[in-house]
RNA sequence: GCGCCUGUAGCUCAGCUGGACUAGAGCGUCGGUCUCCGGAACCGAAGGUCGCAGGUUCGAACCCUGCCAGGCGUACCA
């Protein structure tokens, strides 16, 4: 899938390599276009000619004129014109690009070309949060970013299967579990009656079990026998951690419908073990020479993986160093790490294992359909088919970025080098809170800390802001919002609260680069206002009022691009560049989407959406629209408003936001 | 120590593979726009030696080197 305005720019590619190469006898790979500095002067450029001059000994100019006359006669370009002492500016075909993207936007394409067939299917985990404490603020940022991406890439036409791993063996869920059993002294049936919000009571249990481990040495043995219970199953722990894991799951997902995320499929890591899907990959691992055991020295009794490049330490003196460049992948107790079901899990994702888990669906109690492992074949169950995808992308913060290379390495150490470069690692920074906002939720912070421009959000200590808390806040402060503006039943009120609450928050999320910390600020983050999202909601409410108003005024109201007048439309395009300008932009949509396939910068789309909006809202108090006299100007001016709330709504779409019926 | 990332306006951030210019937004500040399709909006102003110093290039916020400052990682946690 291309777009419209890519279909173009190749075919003008093409046919100026061609002129190139019969003119000057040059052959270049490809050509590479840029954008003029202002719409007046096109909407590409191309500063070949300065090149070219050098090449054949002539002014740039001269040959930049040669250039621009047979490239007018491409189809889809209105004039070429010479600037800048060389420059090479294309003007497209202003009426002919328009109409073209109306019908797009009518087939919901949006100005993309269908084309090349999408090339297998895409894996994207992501949330992934240990089931053991109530979402954060930090995994909001990765399972916005994350769905956002897969709305994405399905706009693209790609085949994307949404995985949400569940670590429900691992060390921080043993954690809660120690606190349960050995702290609180609680059985699984006294756990299972405990009312209220689970995901919160485990959030306090989880913050207090750091201090019990610190205050007797058998305190810290449970840490390790617990884990070592959980994955031998059958057993009242296991069980225990086992109600606690899914319970905070069912939890998470509540949440994460509340900001419209869902999911295809949970993959269990206890079926990872279960299923011996890493018992499979240890022996590929060993027979490989990928692990090996270690008999001496600190990590006496453990497998390991060598990491760095440097295979032939020598002598006694590079024992140390050897030491450190040792992955610990099975523990000297005989349990895995998470790298080492990750190694596993990734095998089989890309259906190298062969293996598979069992499914059934899940009832997450937040709608959708969703998928679970398990151990046994449900009868007459008929599922569909998971895993074997052909790229996977993992949503995970930077600070996983050396497991994520060791994953990698155990997979190229197999011989799976294809699928190691299919591997990608969507690496995004933390969210932190700013010294203030730790304060304000009651912590107390250390000197140092306060002068700091963020603290990191710390699930031992309990310190970070809950996605359902900040949720709850959003949605009182729309709701007062909406209040203060419509008389409103408190039902109707709190739907379109809702929705500018959720199109706050997975705004907020989006709007800085993947690489850049959020120091989360609640002043900034409940922000309506400016770059927002409801910001661009209300360009589209706006967008949307007017042809509500042209409806509400009778039958003759009605509109349909295709009643425009041709020639009314050419020159109204032509005489308006803020007009033109306006469309070119709308029509630049699957451009951006298609450069975030590439980037996995989703705030391009955010910002693509906000200053599309921010456009058209000078338009709007620019034009007047419903009162405009001149018949045929009247709906021109409604086939703009209509592209471009259209292709608004779409990449709000795309961000997982929704638009009000009125704000 | 080593590895990765970051340093741009008072604050929070953009700036695509180096390119047309006066380095852009938002918030905040100050001043305007309500007989209008809703002001969650629009317009204007003030505010920057793009951390510092070299280098490459016709051209550098962007590429290279060094330095300074900060963050993260380098766990038998994930």
């Amino acid at each position: 899938m291309h777009s419209m305005i890519a279909a173009l720019t190749q075919l003008l590619e093409q046919a100026l390599l061609q002129q190139i190469h019969d003119r000057y006898g040059v052959s270049y790979e490809r050509l590479s276009f840029s954008v003029p500095p202002r719409i007046e002067l096109g909407e590409l450029a191309l500063p070949v000619a300065f090149d070219l001059a050098r090449k054949v000994k002539r002014a740039p100019a001269e040959i930049a004129r040669e250039l621009a006359q047979e490239a007018a006669r491409i189809p889809g370009v209105w004039k070429v014109e010479v600037a800048g002492g060389g420059y090479l500016n294309f003007r497209l075909d202003r009426l002919g690009l328009t109409l073209k993207l109306a019908d797009s936007i009518d087939r919901k394409l949006h100005g993309l070309v269908t084309g090349a067939a999408s090339s297998g299917k895409v894996i994207v985990e992501h949330t992934n949060i240990n089931p053991n404490k109530a979402a954060h603020i930090g995994h909001l940022r990765n399972a916005v970013l994350g769905d956002s991406f897969v709305r994405c890439l399905r706009f693209l036409g790609h085949e994307v299967e949404v995985q949400n791993y569940l670590d429900n063996t691992g060390v921080q869920v043993a954690d809660v579990v120690v606190g349960l059993e050995q702290m609180e002294r609680l059985t699984l049936r006294q756990v299972a009656a405990l009312e209220g919000k689970f995901d919160y009571y485990c959030w306090d249990v989880y913050a207090r079990v750091a201090d019990f481990y610190r205050q007797t040495e058998a305190n810290q043995q449970h840490r390790s026998r617990t884990l070592q219970a959980i994955e031998a199953g059958n057993n009242p722990t296991a069980e225990l951690a086992e109600h606690v894991a899914m319970r905070i799951a069912r939890a998470h997902l509540a949440t994460m419908a509340r900001i419209n995320v869902h999911y295809d499929l949970l993959p269990r890591e206890s079926e990872i073990l279960h299923l011996h899907f890493w018992e499979k990959a240890f022996e590929l691992l060993k027979a490989r020479g990928a692990i090996y055991f270690v008999e001496d020295g600190k990590n006496r009794g453990c497998w390991v993986m060598k990491t760095g490049e440097r295979p032939e330490c020598e002598e006694e003196a590079a024992r140390q160093e050897l030491e450190d460049d040792e992955k610990i992948i099975v523990r000297s107790d005989g349990t895995v790490t998470y790298v080492g079901k990750d190694i596993a899990y990734q095998l089989w994702k890309f259906g190298l294992l062969g293996l598979d888990f069992f499914y059934r669906p899940f009832d997450s109690g937040a709608g959708g359909e969703v998928w679970v492992t398990t151990t046994e074949r449900t009868q007459g169950l008929e599922t569909p088919h998971f895993g074997a995808g052909r790229r996977v992308y993992n949503v995970i913060d930077s600070r996983q970025a050396y497991l994520q290379s060791i994953v990698l390495q155990g997979l190229r150490a197999l011989g799976f080098e294809e699928e190691a470069c299919n591997s990608v690692h969507f690496s995004y920074e933390m969210v932190a809170l700013t010294p203030a906002c730790a304060m304000e939720l009651g912590f107390e912070l250390s000197e140092e800390d306060s002068k700091r421009t963020f603290v990191l959000v710390a699930g031992r200590k309990g310190l970070g802001v809950k996605a359902d808390d900040l949720l709850d806040t959003l949605l009182e402060k729309a709701l007062q919002e909406v209040k203060t503006r419509h008389d409103l039943s408190g039902e109707d009120a709190n739907a379109i609260a809702r929705v500018i609450a959720v199109g706050a928050l997975r705004y907020f999320m989006l709007r800085f680069a993947r690489n850049t910390v959020i120091a989360f600020d609640f002043k900034e983050a409940l922000n309506f206002e400016g770059e927002t999202g409801p910001y661009v909601q209300y360009a589209i409410v706006r967008a949307n009022n007017i042809f509500r108003k042209l409806e509400e005024a009778g039958e003759n109201g009605r509109f349909h691009w295709r009643d425009v007048e041709q020639q009314s439309l050419r020159a109204f395009l032509a005489e308006n560049d803020d007009i033109w300008e306006l469309i070119y932009q709308a029509a630049r949509l699957p451009d951006v989407v298609r450069q975030v396939a590439q980037t996995l910068e989703l705030s391009q789309v955010g910002k693509f959406a906000f200053h599309l909006a921010q456009k058209f809202n000078l338009f709007y108090h620019n034009y007047h629209i419903l009162s405009e006299a001149d018949a045929s100007r009247k709906k021109n001016l409604l086939l703009v408003v209509d592209i471009v709330r259209r292709q608004l709504e779409k990449s709000l779409e795309l961000l997982g936001c929704e638009v009000p019926q009125k704000m």
